[in-house]
DNA sequence: ACACTTTTCTACGAAGTGTCGATTAATCAA
DNA sequence: TTGATTAATCGACACTTCGTAGAAAAGTGT
C-alpha cells in the first residue's frame, strides 16, 4: 500500500514483495492464517518459494513487516485530517482514519475485521493507546474518578473493537456516521481530545 | 478448570486431557502459539503423541474446546454473582466476572491477556455482545443518538479489551476497583440499565 | 478373573521448512 | 551496448511435523 523510500529500490524486489503481499491478503480472504504456508503464498504469487526467504524470514516476519507499514499509513491518515479542520465537526481525526480504512477495506477487513491475525490488532492498538495517552484521556474522567490508564485501555479497546466489528459487518455505516457515533460515545466519556481548549500538545 | 458431567468418564481420559491442557497453558506461557506443536504438547504432558489425536483433531480444535469450556465458566461467573446483590454496589455482575478471572489468573493471562490466541477473545466477546445486547444497551444511548449495535460493539470491545490489558499488566487493580471503574465508565456512557439521569446531552 | 477401553509403541508416507550452490534473468551505470 | 551487479529461479538436501495404522501393553470397572 505504501512504497515511499528515498533510495531507489530495484523494481524487481518491489514487484516480488507486492506479489507476495497481495498473495497473502488473497489467501487470508479464503483461508485462516494458520493454514497458510510459504508454499501456498509463493505459488499464489507466482514466485519461487526460495525467493520468499530472500525477503522474509517466515510468515510471521512478513505479517509483522506488513503491520509496520500499516502503522505508517494509519498515522498518516490520523495526522492528514487533523490540519484540515475546516469540516466544522469536532470528530475530524477519526473521520480521516475511518475514511482511510474504508478506502482500503479489502486489506483492513482481512487484517482487522477478522480477529484471527492478532499482530495488526496489536499494532493498531499501540497507535491508539499512544494517541489517547498523550491526548486528553484524563479530562472529565479523573473528575469522575476514572484512572488514566484504565481510561486509555477502555478507549483504545473500544475504538479498535468497534472498527473491527464495523469491518466485520461490511461497513454498514458511512465513515461520517461512525465518526459521529464515536464523538457521541466519547463525549459523554470525556475522552475527546478537543475538550482541552488550550492546545499544549502537538 | 471445569469437570462436572453426570456420565462417569474414564479417569484415564480425564487425566490425559488435564495433562494436555495444562501442558498447553504451560507452553503458552513461554512460547507463542504458532511455535507450539503437537509434539511439544505431548512431550510436556508426558503423553504419547498418538494419544493427542484420540482427543483432539489438532491444536486449533483443542483451543476451541478449551474456549467453549471457558465460556461455560464465564457464564456461571456472570450469573453466580447476580443473585447475591447484597454487596450494595450496582456493579456486582462485573465483580463476579472479574473475581473469577482473578482467581484463575494463570489461565486467563495467557489466553486473554496475551492477544495472540484469538479464539478466546472471540468467544468471550460473543458472551459480552449477548449480555449487552439483550441487556440495556439502548437506554440512554438511543436518546443520545447512538445506534444500538454500535453501542454493543463499543461496550463489549471496551470490556474485553480493558480486561485483557488489566491481565496483561498483571492486574494492578483489585477486581473491586476495576468493577467500580467500569461502572463509572459505563454510567457516563449511559450503558448501564439502572441509570436514568437528566438528559443534558442532546 | 474377566471383558472392555485407553494408552503406548513402532512405523509409514506426505507435506512443510530452511538452506545450499549453481544457473538464469533483469537492472543500472559507464 | 556492454559489462558488472543484483535478484530470481532451479534442483536438491536434511530435518521436522503431521496424521494414520496395526498390534501390544496397561488401566478400569464389574
Amino acid at each position: 500500500m505504501t512504497q515511499s523510500d528515498k533510495t531507489k529500490i530495484d523494481p524487481r524486489v518491489l514487484r516480488t514483495r507486492s506479489l507476495l503481499k497481495h498473495a497473502l491478503i488473497d489467501l487470508l480472504q479464503e483461508t485462516e492464517v494458520d493454514k497458510i504456508t510459504v508454499n501456498r503464498i509463493a505459488e499464489r504469487a507466482t514466485i519461487n518459494r526460495v525467493t520468499f526467504y530472500l525477503h522474509y524470514r517466515d510468515i510471521q516476519d512478513m505479517l509483522e513487516k506488513m503491520a509496520e507499514e500499516m502503522v505508517v499509513d494509519i498515522e498518516r491518515a490520523l495526522t492528514r485530517k487533523v490540519q484540515e479542520k475546516k469540516k466544522g465537526s469536532e470528530d475530524v481525526i477519526l473521520l480521516g482514519l475511518l475514511e482511510h480504512i474504508a478506502e482500503n477495506a479489502d486489506f483492513y477487513k482481512v487484517v482487522i475485521g477478522s480477529r484471527r491475525v492478532p499482530i495488526f490488532h496489536e499494532r493498531l492498538r499501540d497507535v491508539f493507546v499512544r494517541k489517547i495517552g498523550d491526548g486528553a484521556a484524563q479530562n472529565n474522567l479523573s473528575r469522575h474518578g476514572v484512572q488514566k490508564d484504565v481510561a486509555t485501555w477502555f478507549g483504545s479497546s473500544a475504538l479498535i473493537g468497534t472498527i473491527a466489528s464495523w469491518l466485520h459487518h461490511d461497513m454498514p455505516y458511512s465513515p461520517q456516521f461512525l465518526a459521529r457515533q464515536f464523538a457521541l460515545l466519547f463525549r459523554v466519556q470525556g475522552l475527546r481530545a478537543e475538550d482541552q481548549e488550550e492546545g499544549e500538545y502537538p
